[in-house]
DNA sequence: CGGGTTTGACCGGCGC
DNA sequence: GCGCCGGTCAAACCCG
């Protein structure tokens, strides 16, 4: 079973070899039978993403990004589950831990890893904290084939949602492990702000499947899009690492202090090690704009003679050809992702203490009508979240999986899955991600 | 034309 | 103080 670690760091510093992979016991008693499979971050361009309602307070000291949405996702709404069984602390955790470096087929146990690794007075802190998982059909599979099996859904205070996804999914991944932190850590300030940040400013971690086999050198990463419209702004060669990093801001909306940092783990080529800093202050998007979510297609970039890249050094242009490369072999894989995080511990405890740092308002800036919270989603369609409250309210034995097929069915034709195989980056707009907030 | 990427330059933090 | 390094800027260019 491929399945979930996380941990919590401090003063990360972008190096995957400062991950710890985790695996060990799986999931114990909280009916988690399933995998992750997560390998398109795309919304559909043409889906308009008015998610449900359900929306709840919003979380603290979320980034904005799906993954650290401010708003949690109404998928979860009225999910609860024990929290029993998901961070069973582990024995073997120490073993665990040196033979996951750097082993792509290590797999973290979605519970035995993080009580293992951190112990648990490290896991009762990491147990406040919002973890989340993203759920996504692959564009390959069928759209509605829903042996379904569980995927669970850990929280730090415990098991409170949890989807069902079609057994093909699952089957059809290859996911490695999927590893979290959280860290508090620096960020440099705008350059002419004066205002010093490198403060312990949170950072959250996350690690995904890398599109392609990196058994090569690569450098602009083909980015997993999300919910956010990302714009790139910079790229640079990190000492020791053999693949560059690239910097993204939110383009969703001016003014958005939304970053993210994206580069290749330098210990296992096959993940990549996704760092957002800051957060949204704007809602999600109910539609992506046409370019949105993603970088540029690279293929097409590619295919021109005429582009920019040919005009780059040959270093860059290799290096661009192969993040081409990774577009298609990313975009058609059936690699799943998997990912959660941990708030910073510092920051959690600044939180705690209502205190914030500086410019870094956890709590959402939202327009009225998204804090006022549940109101909104509600008001965006019931068609929407019914199927899911169905769907995610149910429990989590074996009995209620196979219940709750049709369930997942119309679930999954809601939200129009279709096979389309995303031969290319391009197609990906017909992908479809949904993701699961954890508190 | 708007919005994207690329990439060299610049800036500031940090370690020595 | 200096150099390294990471993060950001912004001009140039590309693309639809």
């Amino acid at each position: 079973m491929r399945s979930f670690f996380l941990q919590t760091m401090e003063n990360y510093q972008g190096d995957l070899a400062d991950i710890v992979r985790a695996s060990g016991g799986g999931v114990s008693g909280s009916g988690f039978s399933g995998e992750v499979p997560v390998s398109d971050w795309q919304f559909p361009a043409d889906h308009s993403m008015n998610y449900p309602s359900g929306l709840e307070e919003p979380a603290v000291d979320d980034f904005g990004d799906p993954f650290f949405s401010n708003m949690r996702d109404p998928l979860l709404h009225e999910l609860n589950m024990p929290s029993s069984g998901f961070f069973n602390s582990s024995n073997n955790s120490t073993e665990i831990i040196k033979s996951g470096v750097g082993d792509p087929t290590t797999t973290a146990a979605f519970g035995g890893g993080a009580g293992g690794v951190l112990g648990h007075k490290i896991l009762d802190e990491q147990m406040k904290r919002p973890l989340m998982l993203q759920i996504s059909p692959n564009s390959k599979l069928p759209v509605s084939p829903c042996e379904s099996p569980v995927v669970a859904v850990a929280s730090p205070r415990g098991i409170k949602a949890s989807a069902f996804v079609p057994n093909d999914l699952i089957s059809a991944n290859t996911s490695k492990s999927c590893l979290v932190e959280s860290t508090g850590v620096q960020i440099s300030s705008p350059r002419n702000s004066g205002i010093k940040r490198r403060k312990s400013q949170a950072k959250k971690v996350v690690c995904i499947p890398a599109p392609a086999p990196a058994n090569s050198r690569q450098s602009g990463e083909v980015v997993p899009s999300d919910l956010w419209a990302w714009r790139k702004y910079g790229q640079k060669p990190i000492k020791g690492s053999p693949y560059p990093r690239g910097y993204y801001r939110c383009s969703s909306s001016k003014g958005c202090s939304a970053r993210k940092q994206v580069e290749r783990s330098r210990t296992d080529p096959n993940m990549l090690v996704i760092t957002y800093t800051s957060e949204h202050n704007h809602p999600w998007p109910t539609q992506r704009n046409a370019l949105a979510g993603s970088t540029r297609s690279q293929p097409s970039k590619n295919n021109n003679n005429n582009n920019s890249a040919s005009k780059n050094s040959p270093r860059i242009k290799q290096e661009q050809k192969e993040s081409s490369d990774n577009v298609d072999t990313m975009s058609s894989s059936t690699t799943p992702v998997k990912e959660e995080m941990v708030e910073d511990l510092d920051k959690q405890i600044e939180m705690e203490d209502g205190e914030f740092s500086e410019g870094f308002s956890y709590r959402p800036a939202l327009p009225e009508s998204f804090q006022s919270d549940q109101d909104f989603f509600a008001d965006l369609g019931e068609i929407e979240a019914d199927p899911l409250n169905l769907l995610f309210s149910q429990g989590f034995s074996g009995d209620e999986v196979r219940e709750n097929k049709e369930v997942l069915d119309q679930f999954s034709s809601l939200f129009e899955w279709n096979g389309n195989n995303g031969s290319n980056i391009n197609n990906t707009d017909n992908l479809f991600s949904f993701w699961i907030l954890l508190y």
